[in-house]
DNA sequence: AAATAAAACTTGTCTATACAAGATAACTAA
DNA sequence: TTAGTTATCTTGTATAGACAAGTTTTATTT
């Protein structure tokens, strides 16, 4: 018996892999609980913590007496969660990233949108300015404040298949746990409008967020932009 | 052993209301599993899921090794989950809503925002128009559609507490279980910007929401304009 | 006193089983 | 045929344990 790394999350990612691939068509219903306890050979109660998942991420409906249904792609770009952009948004979409500046390390703003902890006051912080495109249109202005515990790498570093959070998990064994989000509408300021080739103020979805980490103390921001005209935002539960 | 309605709904109802109560101080921790096990005359893995529910709604953090963190309470309005209004915004405010018209049956509009099943192609629609607040303040324009399967009583009848979702559960046997949204930023109409006591144009948080129940293939269906320049939407994970 | 190791907590994952309750198909009686 | 019942699927909830793996406290050693 192979348990080392966690069985729910290999049987989570399989069953994930399998959706993406379409071996269960929409609207049809994945093998019953019990079936795929035996196939994984494992236990009904680590097989429904694999779907739990599934149906939080939006890949599956279960209904109480008949199954777990698989659901339709989403059309928009699902943001609402934790994961990064490119996990988020998903395969049927194609997605790019350009950064705006170069990444810096300098102190922390002077009023910043989140109360910060005494921990991170007292070092600096690294900033990322980037745009991303979905289907080569521009969606999102992404502004990311990091704690700099040792960081420096990111600024000159390219990122693991372009995602922050996988280069920080892996290279540097920073996990995001937990994310609090505050949405407002806002207007497109001059600037934003010539990134988004879109007329001044118009109306933009605004995200300020805070990831948790598995570094206590220790918090990852972003400030999103998101022009909504083209794509909307999407989000389960 | 009184375990006729679902226990962990009890658990999770019971420290709810305590957290509510301000019984445990914010950071503070939460007794552990083992004890609230003992506590309530259960085991660890039904404590476990109560706990589950408090977490997917932002009440309290959990750490490997730690314990159950209480989390402060949202300035913002959580609006993000699939409750209704008076849960989602919760007791730091006053809230209060008007109806802009008197709910009324009549036929599906036209082109309609989601994709109906023909269940509900089958059966008129009862509409409803009606106005937030939130201490006082205008937040929230609700138009919600609802397919009529015998629910004419609410065109007369009074919501309980106000609450749509709890009287469809306990009146009509109509229970939510999943929601997707869709979100997008747009500028306040003529008559938005009268009910906001905004200026046109002024960018309003736009969400479009199709709400699963028990009943299959009948679904709610909400479209929110939301003014978020005092209030923002809150929505954790 | 300070660094190190052990013990005693905590939550996370997992097994194995049981019964409740919703959904559906097969069967039975009118 | 039709209506109702039963059997058998499914997921939902709950029990009772076990060990893994973080975190903190205590004890031990240097």
């Amino acid at each position: 018996m192979t348990n080392k790394p966690r069985q729910y999350k290999q049987i989570h990612a399989s069953l994930k892999q399998q959706l993406a691939e379409g071996v269960y068509a929409v609207g049809s219903l994945l093998p019953s609980e019990n079936e795929l306890a035996t196939q994984f050979n494992t236990t009904r109660m680590t097989v429904r913590q694999a779907l739990t998942e599934l149906v939080r991420e939006g890949y599956i409906d279960r209904r109480h007496g008949k199954g777990s249904i698989v659901r339709s792609e989403r059309q928009a770009l699902g943001l609402l969660s934790f994961q990064g952009f490119s996990d988020a948004v998903g395969s049927q979409h194609t997605v790019r990233t350009e950064f705006l500046t170069d990444p810096a390390v300098r102190p922390w703003p002077d009023s910043f949108f989140y109360a910060l902890t005494d921990t991170e006051k007292s070092i600096n912080c690294l900033t990322m300015n980037r745009i991303r495109y979905a289907d080569n249109s521009p969606v999102m202005l992404e502004y990311t404040w990091l704690p700099n515990c040792g960081l420096d790498g990111l600024l000159t570093q390219d990122l693991l298949d372009g995602s922050l959070f996988r280069t920080l998990s892996s290279q540097y064994n920073f996990d995001i746990r937990q994310m609090d989000q505050r949405l407002r509408a806002v207007g497109a300021t001059t600037e934003q409008a010539i990134y988004f080739a879109c007329p001044k103020n118009t109306p933009l979805l605004f995200i300020e967020r805070r990831y948790q980490t598995n570094q206590t103390n220790l918090h990852i921001y972003s400030q999103l932009y998101c022009f909504t005209n083209q794509y909307a935002i999407s989000g389960g539960l």
